[in-house]
DNA sequence: TCGGTATAGTTGATATTGTCAACCAATTGG
DNA sequence: CCAATTGGTTGACAATATCAACTATACCGA
C-alpha cells in the first residue's frame, strides 16, 4: 500500500499541471509551466532571492539563473540590489507580474475547486498538512 | 488555504523524484526518471500497451512511443503483439526490467518509509485516496 | 461490404526543462 | 588577511514535453 504512495501524487501533479497549463492558455495566458511556478513561489514570501527560488523550488541554480533572465525579458518580474549582500539581488514582481498573477490565480481557483469536489476542507487541510510534512521529512 | 494546495503536492513530487533519483544513482541504478515511471506504471496492470501509458501517465502519445523504444533499447521491456488488435503490441518487462524493479521497489521504500515519518497507516491511505480522487476530478 | 471516422502508434521538428561543472565576485570565519 | 563558503552566471548538453502530420488497423452505420 505504502509503495504506491509516491505514484498518487506524481500523477496528481502531472495531471494538476497539464489542466492547469491547459485553462491558462485557453484564457489567452501564454506563459511557460516553470514561470507560472516561480511567480508563486516568488509571491508566497516577503522577499525572494535567486537562491530563496533554487531552495523553495527545489532546482539547480543554474536553471534558476536562466529563468529569472527569462522572466524578466517577459517582464513579469524584476531586480533590485540587496543592500546586505552584493552578490544578490531581490527578485520583484511588477505590475504586470501581478496582474498575470491575479487572472492565473482566478483560473487556478476553479480548477482546484473542482479538484476538491466532495472533499472537505478538514481534509484538504490534512492533505496539505500531510503532503508539507512529508517533504519536510524528505529533507536532510 | 486552498490556494496553496497544488504548492504542496507539486512541491512534495519534485522533492521526492530528486531524492529517489539521487538514491538510485547512489545505489549504482542509472536509469531515467521517465522510465523509472514508465516501469512502474507497466508493472501495476496485467497488460499494458503504449496506449495505457499514455493515459495512467498522462503524456503525450509521441513522447511515450520515445520512452517504449529506448526501453526496449535499454533491455528492460520488450513488446509482443497483441493477438485482438494488430495496430498495438504488449509491452512486457523483461527478467532485466523485472531484475531493475525489484532494486528500485527497495531503494524506494526506504525514501517512503523517510517519508512518512511519524505518519499513520491510515493518514497515508487517506493522503492516497484523496490524490486518487483528486486526480479523478480533474478528468473530465 | 463499402466508406467514413476513430484509434494505436510512429516520426519530425522544436520548445522547455533539467543537470553538471567551471567560473567570478562578495562574504564569512578564523 | 587569507581560506573556505556562498550567491549567482554561463557553457555544454541531456532529458522531457508538445504539436502536427502520417500510416495502418479497427469499428460502425447505411
Amino acid at each position: 500500500m505504502s509503495l504506491n504512495l509516491p505514484t498518487s501524487f506524481i500523477v496528481l501533479s502531472y495531471k494538476y499541471k497539464s489542466v492547469a497549463l491547459k485553462a491558462l492558455r485557453e484564457a489567452g495566458l501564454n506563459i511557460a509551466p516553470m514561470h507560472i511556478r516561480s511567480l508563486h513561489t516568488i509571491n508566497s514570501i516577503d522577499v525572494c532571492t535567486a537562491n530563496d527560488l533554487v531552495e523553495l523550488m527545489d532546482r539547480d541554480k543554474g536553471q534558476i539563473a536562466r529563468l529569472v533572465k527569462e522572466m524578466i525579458e517577459k517582464g513579469f518580474v524584476d531586480r533590485v540590489q540587496n543592500p546586505d549582500d552584493k552578490r544578490s539581488q531581490f527578485i520583484e514582481i511588477t505590475a504586470f507580474g501581478h496582474e498575470t498573477l491575479k487572472q492565473m490565480l482566478a483560473i487556478e481557483a476553479k480548477i482546484i475547486d473542482k479538484m476538491r469536489d466532495s472533499i472537505s476542507d478538514e481534509q484538504v487541510q490534512m492533505f496539505n498538512d500531510m503532503a508539507f510534512l512529508m517533504t519536510d521529512n524528505l529533507k536532510s
